[in-house]
DNA sequence: ATATCCCAGCGT
DNA sequence: CGCTGGGATATT
């Protein structure tokens, strides 16, 4: 007989990956109870770890010989907060993710500061006055501040409505670039940190590299000590330090990224999800593949707290559900800056195809090279927009101009390394001797511009002029980053080569240029179009920087008369909208749909062939009964062999978005071993 | 993460 | 029949 009545089984979860099919928690004994969110260390299969308590009950006769182990140690009791509890659960349970796994991301390396974090702060503190307009949107986010419980959201993002209209507390912050949607934010946290000091806030940002220039305009009305900065970059004491005084309460605004979310909020009231439309709020690459805005949403709702997404641009999904009223619209109108009116700039949309009549065949138009010149003699400064997406070839008829496209699923076909063209949507390989549809010609052209390229281009170009690239390689160390930003302000670099966000990160500049918006417009993705709207809108905010100095934005493509570019190029977001939203209606796309990817990877070609069609004929088997779901034919991907595995995948479409997933998807996604990665709400299907 | 079980393939 | 290697499995 074993189970001592006097003792007490405690559920906890490893830190670690149990498989989805399985009961995530197991049962220790220990003398007491424990509450829920300490922090353990157990025995696991021969080795120990660190796990997470979530229950406690007394002990019971246990029929058989059943011994339970005991708890090995406590590191540190109440160590997740309810609310954190709470949040894991959510991204455990949506982001198909082990509850281990989720609860890792909550748990800090517990480690000594090495040096207190000495953060300096341009104390810029300028008294503006607001717009009425700017006013009301305070007056707005604010009038709820007191806690009021929430009619239950969904509980999944994406997933629209209720019949009954729940509490406006969310909010969608829609203004083009300095329109002040900071100075609103600003100013709602000063009137809710009057109303209460303890309230906290949190304000979240896409990249790093937004980050410093929002602990100035945030961080600058907080003491420095009442600040914490969460980014992968901070150093792991340092991070820990901040967790425990967020904790404490003694934090008041927090600042970071998508990670941030993480933390062991006391007294959360407000959320600011800047630049909302950015598609790295995803985490795709790793588990938890999981969305920090719906992270966000779920965190406001555990809190009770306000929530801002603000942007120049909003997602698609985000405007049509501002649209629904799940969010508050506020508008800031166009063209205002706190002091002074500014003029538009000048945008052009420069057809290159012309320049090959003039027998330019250079990426740079005769147009973008004057425009440059002319900056460069005014001694003002130049950025030009190339998407990293370069790497990826497209494929033009060198006849007619027209992409390649794939006959099933009219997305643009790709030249793959094996020397095919291939629709890696789909996953149909047309004929081996592909013919233009529309002219019938047999000569193509890979189209792809990458930053070296444009880098050579303007060193040949403009010999004396200071050039800088800025890619991934430059982002990785914070100083860097400071450098580059330094060096531009102060005139040291007269032309920045880079992606959207350094865009935003830029201190402006007089001529803002996108060199190659085809290669996204063209991508083989149901946003692309909003991509390169909010691309587009990115060099707006860029030259818009510069106060009242009159700006240049120069658009390179061979669509001119795309629509989106067209629009884009008017800041016209709501016809882009009108436009994009009923293509998606149309052809049932996001946020009229719902995808799921699934990636098998494995060493042999049959295996992953096998494997993949296994789980294929399960979900036609579970899905396609009520035609509800769509399940896609396992498709190669667009680089088919990664980290010396192949890899398939199988796009599941769900045509009812609003109902939660079919429980028996749902089962057969659950029974997915590790070789499998499982993306919910993936932002790339390639 | 890793000991253990199971099975295929092989040699005697 | 026994040995070996690879792969899947379970973990309180």
């Amino acid at each position: 007989m074993s189970g001592n009545p006097k003792n007490f089984i405690i559920d906890a979860i490893p830190l670690t990956r149990i498989p989805l099919s399985r009961q995530q928690y197991f049962s220790y004994e220990f003398e007491r109870r424990l509450p829920a969110g300490t922090l353990v260390n157990i025995s696991l299969f021969r080795r120990f770890l660190n796990g997470i308590v979530v229950n406690s009950r007394d002990d019971f006769h246990r029929l058989g010989n059943i011994k339970l182990k005991k708890i090995a140690s406590i590191i540190e009791e109440n160590f997740l907060t309810a609310e954190q509890l709470k949040l894991a659960r959510f991204i455990s349970d949506y982001y198909f993710c082990p509850l281990g796994v989720a609860l890792k991301f909550f748990v800090p390396r517990r480690v000594k500061a090495r040096t207190t974090p000495l953060t300096t702060y341009h104390l810029t503190q300028r008294k503006i006055k607001l717009t009425s307009e700017q006013q009301t949107a305070v007056n707005k986010i604010t009038k709820n501040y007191l806690p009021r419980r929430l009619a239950s959201l969904p509980a999944s993002p994406g997933q629209g409505g209720q019949a009954g209209k729940p509490e406006a507390r969310s909010y969608l912050l829609f203004g083009p670039a300095s329109s002040g949607k900071t100075e609103v934010c600003v100013n709602a946290i000063l009137k809710l940190k009057i109303q209460n000091s303890k309230f906290q806030f949190l304000i979240l940002l896409p990249e790093l590299t937004l980050i410093q220039q929002a602990i100035e305009r945030y961080g600058a009305r907080f003491a420095p000590e009442e600040v914490a900065v969460i980014h992968s970059k901070i150093p792991k004491g340092q991070l820990y330090a901040y967790w425990q005084k967020i904790k404490s309460g003694k934090v008041k605004i927090i600042i970071g990224t998508r990670m941030a979310v993480f933390a062991p909020f006391k007294n959360l009231k407000l959320i600011i999800i800047d630049e909302e439309q950015d598609a790295s709020f995803k985490q795709w690459d790793m588990n938890p593949r999981y969305d920090a805005r719906a992270a966000a949403e779920k965190l406001a709702e555990i809190h009770e707290a306000e929530l801002v997404r603000g942007s120049a641009a909003p997602s698609i999904e985000a405007y049509y559900r501002s649209l629904r009223n799940e969010y508050k619209l506020i508008k800031l109108p166009k063209l205002r800056i706190t002091n002074c009116e500014l003029r538009k700039p000048q945008v052009e949309i420069v057809d290159i195809r012309k320049e090959r009549w003039i027998k330019n065949y250079s990426p740079v138009s005769q147009k973008l090279r004057s425009e440059i010149s002319r900056a460069l003699e005014d001694k003002s400064r130049a950025f030009l927009l190339v998407n990293r997406r370069g790497m990826n070839t497209l494929t033009t008829c060198s006849s007619c101009g027209k992409v390649l496209r794939c006959g099933r699923c009219g997305r643009a076909l790709i030249y793959d390394t094996s020397g095919y063209y291939r629709c890696l949507y789909c996953g149909k390989n047309p004929d081996l001797f592909l013919k233009c549809s529309h002219c019938k010609s047999t000569v193509f052209k890979n189209v792809g511009i990458g930053t070296q390229k444009i880098e050579k281009e303007m060193e040949k170009m403009f010999p004396g002029a200071k050039i800088k690239r800025v890619d991934a390689d430059t982002i990785k160390n914070l100083k860097g980053l400071g450098k580059i930003y330094q060096d531009f302000s102060r005139k040291k670099i007269d032309i920045v080569i880079g992606g959207q966000t350094i865009a935003k990160f830029l201190p402006g500049a007089r001529l803002a240029a996108a060199i190659d918006p085809d290669v996204l417009l063209i991508f083989p993705e149901y946003h692309s179009r909003e991509k390169v709207f909010q691309q587009i809108s990115a060099l707006f905010s860029c030259v818009r920087k510069l106060g009242g100095e009159n700006g240049k934005i120069i658009i390179q493509t061979s669509y001119p008369e795309n629509a989106a570019l067209r629009l884009a190029a008017k800041e016209d977001y709501e016809n882009f909208y009108r436009l994009e939203i009923n293509e998606r209606q149309n052809l049932s796309y996001p946020p009229f749909a719902k995808f799921i990817k699934l990636i098998f990877r494995g060493k042999g070609a049959a295996e992953v062939e096998k494997t993949a069609q296994k789980v294929y004929n399960e979900l036609l088997k579970a899905g396609g009964k009520n035609g509800r779901s769509k399940i896609f034919f396992p498709a190669n991907l667009a680089s088919p062999r990664l980290k010396g595995r192949l890899r398939k995948i199988i796009i599941i479409k769900l045509l009812d978005p609003r109902k939660n997933l079919p429980a028996d998807i749902a089962e057969i996604i659950r029974r997915l071993d590790a070789n499998w990665a499982i993306d919910i709400d993936p932002i790339s299907m390639v």
